[in-house]
DNA sequence: ATCATAAATAACTATATAGTTATTTCAAGA
DNA sequence: TCTTGAAATAACTATATAGTTATTTATGAT
């Protein structure tokens, strides 16, 4: 048998060193995760890791900022500044919503993350800076579907979107216990159209004024 | 007389022991946590453990076990059927927070448990048991609160409980990272007067009819 | 073709870890 | 007081783990 020759492609084996932490990450946890599992995982060896990453921190500080890099961006392309109020509050649940179902590993690199108190990021202005966008894009957002009269005054952007967030994360990430403790499976494709649909009125409750709501409602 | 400490106490060790690695497994998830570390903070040693409980994932089975008891207890004693649907809920969302805020190795051993997919208490009975009592309980409550012509007729109560869960699960369990990308301290005594004013608000706008928010309303 | 440098790899080290074995200590019942 | 079984403990084992060292190999510049 021929031995495999050696090629060199560094910046392939920095990337599929990066994925493969994810994946590890956010199977595991940050505690849980092996270096040595992820060099396997992107057919490089653990030295490597060690050089292009320094360490299993710095790597795991790069895989959560490149995840939340990639959430955030994704947000952003939704482009809701353009659209009208009520139908860009609508679009923004269900991204919350499809983006946690579609990338699991983001949810679990985040409670990994809280589980250590946030060490690994505790310093990262890339962080902030991709979140003060975002909520400014949020209270834009606010401030159009009040001045048209649709929203109700004063709602807190950060709550909002804590609450936004709260109730697609914590249906998926707790899916294992619930489907037991609440004997559903809370994972059918009927049941995950349900819930979406749950947020969406949950969300138009909170924020549009009793008339909107009225109106919503006769429209249907 | 003050009675000598005894060199015996299997029901003390047994007790010491779960309640050690509650503390561990909370801290550090079942992967992180260290047998040894649960024996030295109970101040007993390994052999003691493997004794009472046979093995790690056997001493953690119960841990969340007995977790979600209390839990559990601690909602049922709240006896919501003896109270207006309206503050009844409010009680509720209440409860859900100060207990997570009290009890935060709580919402750690539920994560640590989804993140290994509930293997541990995927066959246990028990914990469906108190559940189906829980469902009941609150289904009881949204049922009279429709009878009253008080809320909205036909809210799944799994629904909603996942919900109520949601907007103070995810806040507390997300707090240092929340803390970091909202640039904003979410433990601070204002912090959580608010945030638990606004899931009160919250839930109370998801359920109740038009009609009862405006008596709310004029009310304060 | 030769050389210098970066990329790749295997083998190694020191420590930590879950679980076990062997032994000692205690206290209740005869 | 003596016996016996349970409770407690320390020392041990086999394996796994993050990080390192030593070495080989590929490739672009000259």
């Amino acid at each position: 048998m021929v031995a495999k020759k050696q090629t060199r492609d560094p910046e392939g084996t920095k990337r599929r060193i990066m994925a493969a932490a994810k994946v590890e990450f956010a199977k595991s946890g940050f505690g849980g995760a092996r270096v040595d599992v992820i060099a396997a995982r992107a057919k490089s060896n653990k030295r490597m890791m060690y050089h292009y990453f320094g360490n299993k921190d710095a790597l795991f500080k790069l895989a959560i900022e490149d995840a939340y890099t990639d959430f955030r961006e994704a947000e952003k392309a939704l482009e809701l500044d353009n659209e009208e109020p009520i139908s860009a509050l609508r679009k923004l649940v269900s991204f919350n919503w499809n983006y946690f179902l579609e990338n699991p590993e983001f949810i679990n690199l985040v409670n990994s993350e809280n589980l250590h108190k946030a060490k690994h990021i505790k310093n990262s202005k890339r962080m902030q800076e991709m979140s003060r966008n975002f909520v400014g894009r949020m209270q834009t957002l606010l401030d159009r579907g009040a001045t048209a009269g649709l929203f109700h005054k004063r709602i807190d952007a950060v709550q909002l979107n804590i609450s936004v967030a709260a109730i697609a994360y914590y249906y998926l990430t707790n899916r294992y216990t619930g489907s037991i403790v609440f004997e559903r499976d809370l994972m059918s494709a009927t049941a995950l159209k349900e819930r979406l649909a749950f947020n969406i009125q949950t969300v138009l409750r909170m924020v549009c004024t009793p008339e909107t709501l009225r109106k919503l409602e006769t429209e249907k």
